[in-house]
DNA sequence: AAATGGCCCAACCGCCTCTGT
DNA sequence: GACAGAGGCGGTTGGGCCATT
């Protein structure tokens, strides 16, 4: 039953993904859509194993990343969806399109289980195994709707349209502003690509700042502002995929808003009943 | 200004689940 | 139903960055 590790092979590469490598997936995936990852090293010419490029692609490259600091409303969020669901990153990630499962995980790590210990109520939510809520089975029908309606989303808003050879986002019923005005901004018309273009850019910019010393590299900035990229993406304004799952404005899923509605402080013992062990299936 | 320690995050690893044959 | 391959997920780690001394 034991497996060799699919990047075992000689010649795949390891480590921090150049922006050239960037540029190289992404277009492929501009071109055919994300999936079929096995295929993607030897149609691309990328020296990575499949599972490395879809790790970087649902990571980093993804349309509609929201990258810094999480919000208040986010964080809270994170915190209740993880004493409903255990470490689920996926499953909690859902619920904030804008966030990947790993920078979920890595903000709960880093931040937030630092943060509830000090409360002390880390212990709490984090270790309970105990008594079940007299509601559980309210609450977990309502979250498993809600589930399944943001994968449905998700989906969709990820769906490939091969008549337009774009990638499709709904965004068209996506008017959401922000109620902090930090970087909730919302262009429902912006290219899907817009965000990883931005992103490359940066990436772009960044790299040549630490090696052009010797390069004349007015290459870079004519990439950089556009015309590399040009037609498939086009820096825009970042744009979220347009699930109308906003976790830093007013349209929150029903879950979300159910969840927010109850405060943090006030419900620590409802955490407590409601934490873990519920064998919910997705 | 240099050294050191801690923090953060991108990426890897290995196991599990799903899907096709 | 059994098996194999591919995709998905969560835990962990290594290296770079930043603050402090």
């Amino acid at each position: 039953m034991v497996r060799p590790p699919c990047c075992d092979k000689e010649g795949v590469k390891k480590g921090p993904w150049t922006p050239e490598e960037d540029i190289t997936l992404v277009s492929y995936i501009q071109e055919h859509g994300p999936g079929n990852w096995r295929a993607v090293p030897s149609k691309t010419g990328l020296q990575r194993c499949s599972k490395s490029c879809r790790l970087r692609w649902t990571n980093y490259l993804r349309p509609g990343i929201k990258r810094g600091n999480f919000t208040d409303q986010e964080e809270k969020l994170i915190i209740h969806l993880q004493a409903l669901l255990g470490n689920r990153w996926a499953a909690i990630a859902s619920y904030l399109p804008e966030r990947t499962d790993n920078d979920i995980k890595n903000y709960w790590n880093t931040h937030l289980k630092k943060k509830l210990r000090q409360d002390g109520s880390l212990d709490c939510l984090v270790g309970s195994t105990g008594q079940r809520s007299a509601s559980k089975g309210q609450w977990e029908k309502r979250l498993q709707t809600d589930i399944n309606l943001a994968k449905q989303a998700l989906s969709e808003a990820l769906s490939f349209d091969p008549k337009s050879d774009k990638l499709v986002s709904n965004t068209t019923t996506t008017t959401t502003t922000s109620s902090n005005g930090e970087n909730c901004s919302r262009t429902p018309t912006s290219p899907f690509f817009a965000f990883t273009t931005d992103n490359i850019s940066k990436l772009l910019e960044q790299w040549n700042k630490g090696s052009n010393s010797n390069s004349g590299s007015s290459s870079t900035e004519t990439e950089s502002s556009g015309s590399g990229s040009n037609s498939i993406m086009s820096p825009q304004p970042i744009d979220s995929v347009g699930l109308g799952l906003d976790s830093c404005g007013p349209e929150l899923s029903m879950l979300a808003e159910w969840l927010l509605d109850e405060s943090v402080d006030q419900d620590q013992g409802q955490f407590c009943d409601m934490s873990l062990d519920f064998g919910v299936k997705f």
